[in-house]
DNA sequence: AAAGACACCTGTCCGC
DNA sequence: TGCGGACAGGTGTCTT
């Protein structure tokens, strides 16, 4: 479900929750990526300080811990009443003492809902992480020198969130038909011009992304439920076989890494060594 | 150290 | 209508 502007949108729907003082803690469900850990009970009473994003993890800092999570593939946040029906796959609650309740909603169980006593930077999962995309060191240049002795596709180079974080399957397809770059192309042979043109385009769609509140793709929805517009702006993710916007030929599927990949041979011509 | 296979899960869709 | 298989927005670990 979530790429780097839906995580971001979500973050973003947290802010009633600043402030505000944990009531009450429920774990219907402990077995996600890693298990929901009995003591984040000990966030009873704590009270929220502050709402960051690293990469696609969220971190909620409280008076007495911080709680990490991530929403995996099929995760989600939604602010409701606490008296609110627990829908299925409602994993975890918790309430706030201005009758809100958070919800964490994931089917797939891929998410991360943690509690951390320690600074969650210092977190093995959050320290090995790469750049941020929307941050002044992802520049071309540092792609350039990364990918010196990498030779796998530009695709996946990419959306390793330990050289960057953040760009996933749908934003990794856009960037490179932007790019113009064919998403097999062995990343150490692409040239910096290359990179400056796909830096560029990675910005741009994230950031246009998050002025639109994400992607909706099936049923993804911001912590207020509502959907999100820039699947109308999508240029290739989902449309194999649909003539390309630019030069009209149908556009073509690739699996890399187990990954749809839509791309236009002719504006994305493969690399020949 | 790079790169590939595999793991974790459920829901939906498509073909038979 | 039912069933099996493929596929889905992510990312960690293990093996080669």
């Amino acid at each position: 479900m979530p790429e780097l502007p839906e995580v971001e949108t979500t973050k973003q729907g947290l802010i009633p929750l600043l402030g505000q003082q944990i009531t009450a803690v429920n774990i219907r469900q402990h077995r996600l990526r890693q298990l929901v850990p009995n003591e984040l009970h000990q966030s009873v009473g704590a009270q929220c300080l502050s709402l960051s994003r690293r990469g696609k993890y969220i971190i909620l800092q409280t008076s007495q811990g911080n709680i990490l999570i991530h929403l995996g593939m099929s995760g989600s946040l939604r602010l409701c009443s606490p008296q609110e029906e627990y829908r299925k796959h409602d994993h975890v609650t918790l309430n706030f003492d201005n009758q809100l309740s958070l919800r964490y909603h994931d089917p797939r169980r891929f998410g991360l809902f943690l509690w951390l006593n320690t600074d969650p930077l210092q977190h093995a999962l959050i320290a090995s992480l790469g750049v941020e995309p929307l941050a002044t060191d992802f520049t071309a240049d540092y792609l350039y020198q990364k990918s010196r002795n990498k030779k796998l596709a530009i695709k996946q180079f990419i959306m390793d969130s330990h050289i960057v974080v953040g760009v996933g399957n749908i934003y990794a397809n856009e960037a490179l038909f932007a790019s113009k770059i064919h998403p097999l192309t062995p990343s150490n042979q692409l040239q910096l011009a290359d990179y400056q043109r796909l830096q560029r385009h990675i910005v741009d769609i994230l950031s246009a992304a998050i002025i639109r509140g994400g992607t909706t793709l099936r049923d993804f929805v911001n912590s207020q439920g509502e959907m999100g517009y820039f699947q109308q702006e999508l240029m290739v993710y989902g449309k194999e076989g649909q003539p390309c916007i630019i030069c009209q030929k149908p556009l073509q599927l690739v699996r890399i890494n187990k990954r749809s990949t839509i791309y236009c041979s002719q504006c994305q011509p493969a690399f020949c060594s």
